[in-house]
This record gives structure tokens, sequence and C-alpha cells, in this order.
DNA sequence: AACAAAATATGATAATTGTCATACAAATTT
DNA sequence: AAATTTGTATGACAATTATCATATTTTGTT
């Protein structure tokens, strides 16, 4: 079992409030889990009863819609922590969260974590000052949700995720999503997805090679939109 | 000045666990507000300084969106706090709150709640789940915008109104949007949500008597939508 | 009461987006 | 290597929704 004190990640969540003997008696009840590409963590409705850091790998958080399509509510990166929402409000979780990556991520018993929460206030400031970035971030999508158009939705969305995730040697994306989950992201069918792709791809703003994008000009893509 | 002790709506907000001594505190560094209807609480982007607690009266949470149009992302009622995430995150308002009737609001300023926060772990926890509970739906109404048409949000809306803030004696919604405002509220144009409650009327649904909306029937529009 | 301003309503039309069908390409399995 | 499955692409068309124009009604003001 490897220590919580020397595990990378921490500093860059709501952890690193964590005093020495705090992460030793973590490091003692959290369980590391591998999770692969495409395999889930947890699914929406099942009780977690705990928290997931995670040390590697992304995911995604999405939910089932009436209409059978699955939108992508946020995508989680190493360093964040997963299902503090539904361990607060002690209720199953609201939302799926799904390997997009191949992951490492470490479970923390619920219990444990309430414990951290009444015996250090700091930690609790952090995870509450952390939802409160979510709640921000979901105000704002929901706005745009509501009142741009798919192809303004699609282009800030490919730049977000060059932003967030990086692009490879080749100046491709460096996430790995398929069509049908970028869809997901931008809340459209996966047809008109791949078809504003394809016009985005004629019109020279991006470059499609294979499953690869590619932003060409990021300063045209965004005043297009 | 009126005692926070005595207040009604004290009981139904997070300010529950504050006990008798803190709730004398807090009656003593308060402001009460009266706000017209249409008038502002807070504007986007404002310093804010504090949270209100709403006493009387309904108002709407909204962001103006690139396009020109306000999107309402929440509606708040009495025994609601105001401005927590601001708050907590250390961040000028991302929404503005207008009051949508006569409103009477208490303004309670930082340093006094969250030398509360420090001080009752009760409290916070309280603060804490409802911002998870504003996650939560700001999660689901997000996939609801991306996911659902406009005529099913606009039917969802109205049962919503009618569930949340009730009817009048002669069985209309209770609470008064302006078709722009029920516009703001499921995303979409003025004229098309007009355009949608006509139909709705035409076909039984719904009965339009001047601005007043009636539900003829809540189950058959739930089925319908 | 008369007027102006604002809100509601409706028509005509265009633009956007979704759906279904089908083709093609790539990955996976046999 | 062939075959099956899965993902990507595109065409044709329908449905939804937005926009602009213009009535009509309601509200507020003088």
């Amino acid at each position: 079992m490897n220590k919580c004190e020397q595990c990378i990640v921490r500093q860059f969540s709501s952890l690193k409030a964590l005093n020495k003997e705090e992460l030793l008696r973590m490091a003692e009840c959290k369980t590391s889990f591998t999770i692969k590409k495409g395999a889930p963590i947890f699914e929406e409705g099942e009780v977690t009863n705990g928290i997931y850091c995670v040390k590697e790998g992304v995911c995604k958080l999405s939910k089932l819609s009436d209409n059978g399509k699955d939108q992508i509510v946020k995508l989680v990166k190493p360093g964040e922590l997963l299902g503090q929402r539904s361990m607060i409000s002690d209720e199953p979780a609201n939302l799926s969260a799904v390997a997009l990556e191949d992951m490492e991520v470490c479970f923390i018993p619920k219990n444990e974590v309430l414990h951290f929460f009444s015996e250090n206030n700091q930690f609790s400031m952090n995870v509450m000052r952390t939802i409160c970035d979510d709640l921000k971030d979901a105000d704002d999508h929901m706005v745009n949700m509501a009142q741009k158009t798919v192809r303004q939705r699609l282009v800030e969305t490919l730049i977000y995720l060059e932003d967030t995730f990086g692009k490879n040697e080749d100046g491709s994306l460096h996430i790995q999503l398929s069509r049908e989950e970028l869809a997901g992201m931008i809340g459209t069918a996966t047809e008109s997805c791949i078809r504003l792709l394809s016009d985005l791809n004629k019109s020279g703003y991006i470059a499609l090679t294979g499953k690869k994008i590619t932003i060409v000009d990021k300063n045209k893509l965004k005043r297009f939109a």
C-alpha cells in the first residue's frame, strides 16, 4: 500500500490541508484501484459510501437522459475527488463515472472523510470551495446549453479540451473522445456532431486525421464561434 | 430591528443550526431591506460581502448570455439564502438576483457568517448540504437543457411552478412570470414560448386568461411531455 | 378618458437540428 | 485472412426552433 503522504496528486486536491498524521491514517484505510478504459468507477443511483481520489487518468461524469442519450456533465482529471456531493448529501450517486483512459484511483471510506471534516476546518473549507467551483461551472454550463447553438458549443468544447488536457506532439487533442461522447458533451445528436466537425474541417478551422482532431488556429476558431 | 430568533423563516434555512446566543449576535449585525418587484438584490459581477436571507417574496437568479438573453438559473423562495457560493469562493456574484415580487430580505455580513462557520459545525454542514443540493439541481437542469425539447422543458417548468409556488383560488399559477421570463427559464425565444403556450391552450392542457396560466389536468400534461 | 409604452399573440419564413437510411472505414473476433 | 461488429461519414428529409414583421391587447401615464 502506497503512502498518501508521498502521493503526487495530493497537493492538487482538497486533501492538501491534511497533516502528516491524518495522511498516515488515511493511507491505512484507503483502497487503491486500477480501472480500465471504458470501465465504470460507479454508476448513477449506486450507493458509494466514500469518495474516490483520482491519481491517474481522466473520467467522465454523465447522466442518462429520458431520451436514452448520455449527457456528459464534467470531465475529471488527476488530483480531483469524486463523489463528494453524494457523500455530503448522503444520497446515491447522481451521475455515473466512467474511465476515458486507464486510471488509478483510491477509495476513502465515508466515515474517515467525515472524521477529517469535523477535525480539520481547512479541509472542509477546501471541499466546500471545490463544490462551489463545480456549482459555478454547472450554472455557466447550463446557460451555454440553453442559449448557444450546437456549433458554438462544439467550438468551445474543442478549445476547452485543448486548454485542459493539452495536445500530442503532432498537435492533435490529447484526450480521446468518440464522436458519440463529444456529442454527449455538447448535447446534440452524434450525426450532428460529426457533420459539424466535418464542416469545421472543410473550412480549415480544424483537421481530422482518423479519430484525431487538431485545432489549426485556435484564435480563428474562437472568433468564428 | 427584529430579532432573528423570532423570525419564521429561520427554521427553513441553514440558520436553524444557530443557537440563541448566535442568533442574538446575528440580529445585531444584520440589515433588513425591502425590495420592490423588479428591483435587483445584487447583480452579476458585483462584490457582495455577505449573504442575504430571504424572509418574504420570490426572486430569480439569472445570467446574461452572450446572445443578449437572460437565462434564469433558479428561483429562490423565502427561507433560502442568497450569495453563499460567492462568499465561500470569495468571488463576485456569478448570477444576478432580481425580485419577482415585493420582498423582504436580511443582509448578514461575510465576517459574521464565517465566524459561525468556524464555531458551529452543524451550521457549516447545513450550508454545505444546501450547496450540494444546488449542484445536483444544476446538473439535472443541465441535462434537461441539453437533451429535452423546448416543449418538454416548458411543460416540466409549468408543473414545477405549480408544485413549488402553488395556485391561486381560481387554480392559476400563483407565481407571476412574464412570457419573457418563462422563456428565460426554459431557454428559448420569447415568441417560441408564447407559441407553445398557445398550442397547449388550444389543446386543452392549460388555460390562458390574460397573464394567468392554469394547468387544467396535471397528469395529462405530464404524460404529454 | 386618451395616449404611449410595453407585453402578448400570430403569421411567414429561414435556419438549425434531429432522424433514418445507407455507405464506408476501422477495429475486433473468429 | 475473412467475417463481424463498431465507429465514422454523408445524403435526404422532417421536425423543431429562431427571427422578423406586424397585429392586438394590456398596462401605465398624463
